[in-house]
RNA sequence: GCACCUAUAGCUCAGUAGGAUAGAGCAACGGACUUCUAAUCCGUGUGCCGGAGGUUCGAAUCCUCCUAGGUGCACCA
């Protein structure tokens, strides 16, 4: 594919010769409307070494290079430089590129041989799925896609919530009160009333907290009884969790947890202390990070028992030696910047070169208009009820517009959730947002559904006209503005991913494939695709093709279906 | 108290690593289906870009201070 700003970038380095590729390229801009152009070269910072003014430079410039193959114009306007893409050029490259590449246009083999790995999801055991999981649950899923796909080797880890002093009162709460047949019936909801039970009996008998330590040591002795315990609990809780992982079509390469790196601390603790980078205070064994402006790392509680700062370590360098990552990510809420901070700086003075590509991506917080959510308190939308909402109110939807619709299940199914995972990934990671049922449940306007609604429509539409990708297209008569500007966004789509890669934001993708959806909807409406001349058919259904292609992988790259009618 | 994050239209948010007139969706009102899916399209308004300074030819964007909200700051994760 012809890559214009590169060209445009060559141009100017033959004319300005104290400037090199990348200073021309960090100049370079796209201006505000396209009929100022597509590229747009500000003349101001040559002033100084032209000794004339940028509106003169920019005209001068602009002569000079006019009479190119790839721009139908190169003009001057104020002080730039304004390259106009020989719009000929552009349609043939994008939709030829498209054509051959297919479900593959916007991928690359950037990452080849490079692992990355993505943490995301890590629910703990026994406790709700609820709506301040999905973000990272989405964010992180899309993340992995968006890596793959620029030719990464990914792993996807969901660090289960699946260890500590917490799985010790599970137990003895257990012991006391618990049923397994009760349990069975609703895991979650069961083992959190245990877990609540405990918490709240423990204020007036302090001496249960004796009995939930001695059950953890117990754990981490391997005591048969906990042992299998702590194994039920995990299996059921894990049952419930990959039913919203189905629901969402995420898949993990790996579920281990906490527990999975409980014996690959004592490694991590001598290490520190041979470095010398362990020391003693308060009774507790920390590393003293003040020189770098935070709070010390608290490794090992004066019990003698390790933190998550020590596991976290300790999986880090696990996923080193095991998985020799390229990049290790951890899609984890921005509560938690300091932690992230804080051990990575430790694995730094460890003498890891590797702590800096240990990457934090957080994001922020869901609330409910109530408050925080708090599932004491009973402030809690479960993931699930908000994914089967969705699911039903398509499937109204449906039963209203399009009665006669075939797969109507799994279409709603498809809808629903692509509307809930949409909405996730439209705006960037750090905003914080309350949740919103009316929000969540709109299917109007740059929704999911309005971009799947798209998807179908070009699908519908090449089917009617009978596409042929092998069918020979006159380019030419594709030429009025819709058409153009479509070609335009399909032709910086690959640029689009490379930024949401570079930036780890998937709303990078969402935006563009709604400006793709809006423009093409325009187009839809103001221009019969299905015509009576065979080659204006042709031309129009392959701009069709292109568009369609394009929103689908697209979707894809968010974890969204799209389905071909709904 | 200290640190980090956020502040743009009535609401929810974009604004591409300073640039040409600050944009969308929702909400409101008015139009467009005997014709390719009306979950669509077209039209109508609104902005001391939180405030004050500064840097620059040029600032919503960078720096400083202030205000408001959020988050975090050693034995939970």
């Amino acid at each position: 594919m012809i890559d214009f700003k590169y060209k445009v970038i060559d141009l100017l380095k033959e004319q300005i010769e104290f400037l090199d590729e990348d200073e021309i390229k960090l100049l370079l801009e796209v201006p505000p409307s396209y009929d100022m152009g597509d590229y747009a070269f500000p003349t101001f910072r040559l002033a100084k070494e032209f000794k004339k003014s940028p509106s003169i430079i920019a005209e001068e410039l602009a002569g000079a290079l006019s009479g190119n193959d790839y721009f139908e114009k190169i003009e001057s306007s104020a002080s730039y430089v304004n390259f106009f893409i020989d719009k000929q050029k552009l349609m043939e490259t994008v939709l030829d590129e498209i054509k051959i590449k297919k479900d593959k246009y916007g991928s690359s083999d950037l990452g080849e041989g490079k692992t990355v790995i993505v943490e995301f999801s890590s629910p703990n055991i026994a406790k709700p799925f609820h709506i301040g999981h999905i973000r990272t649950t989405v964010i992180g899923n899309s993340l992995k896609k968006i890596y793959k796909f620029s030719g990464y080797n990914t792993i996807a880890i969901n660090h289960l919530g699946d260890y500590g002093t917490q799985f010790g009162m599970l137990i003895s709460a257990f012991k006391k009160w618990g049923h397994r047949e009760v349990i069975e019936s609703n895991p979650i909801q069961e083992l959190l009333k245990l877990y609540v039970r405990f918490n709240s009996e423990t204020e007036e008998d302090p001496a249960l907290k004796d009995e939930a330590r001695y059950w953890f040591k117990e754990l981490e002795n391997k005591n048969a009884e906990a042992l299998e315990l702590w194994q039920w609990m995990r299996d059921i809780s894990l049952k419930e969790f990959n039913r919203v992982y189905d629901l969402l079509n995420i898949e993990f390469d790996s579920f281990a947890g906490e527990s999975f790196y409980s014996d690959k601390m004592p490694r991590v603790i001598k290490e520190l202390e041979e470095k010398g980078l362990l020391i003693e205070s308060n009774g507790a064994q920390i590393v003293d990070l003040e020189a770098y402006g935070m709070p010390p790392a608290l490794i090992r509680k004066s019990d003698g028992s390790t933190l998550y700062t020590t596991r976290d370590i300790a999986a880090a360098i696990y996923r080193k030696e095991h998985y020799d990552f390229y990049k290790n990510i951890y899609v984890v809420a921005s509560q938690q910047n300091l932690h992230f901070k804080s051990w990575m700086k430790v694995v730094e003075l460890m003498g890891y070169d590797w702590a800096i590509d240990c990457i934090h991506v957080p994001f922020g917080m869901v609330s409910l208009e109530d408050g925080t959510l708090s599932t004491r308190k009973g402030r809690v939308v479960f993931l699930e009820d908000v994914l089967n909402k969705a699911i039903e109110s398509t499937r109204k939807i449906i039963d209203e517009r399009n009665p006669n619709l075939e797969n109507k299940e799994e279409i709603a199914e498809q809808v629903g959730i692509g509307a809930v995972i949409f909405q996730e990934l439209f705006n960037q990671r750090i905003k914080d947002y309350v949740f919103n049922w009316d929000r969540t449940l709109s299917f109007e306007g740059e929704t999911g559904p309005y971009v799947q609604y798209t998807h179908a429509r070009a699908t519908s539409l090449l089917e009617k006209g009978d596409f042929d990708i092998n069918d020979k297209v006159q380019y030419s008569l594709l030429n009025n503005e819709e058409e153009i500007n479509i070609c335009r966004l399909l032709y910086n789509f690959p640029r689009i991913i490379y930024d949401s890669c570079d930036k780890n934001e998937p709303y990078f993708i969402t935006r563009h494939i709604v400006e793709i959806a809006k423009e093409f909807n325009k187009y839809y409406n103001s221009t019969s695709i299905i015509v009576e001349d065979e080659e204006l058919k042709k031309a129009r259904l392959s701009l069709v093709y292109a568009t369609k292609t394009v929103i689908k992988t697209g979707l894809e790259l968010l974890g969204i279906k799209a389905p071909s009618r709904m």
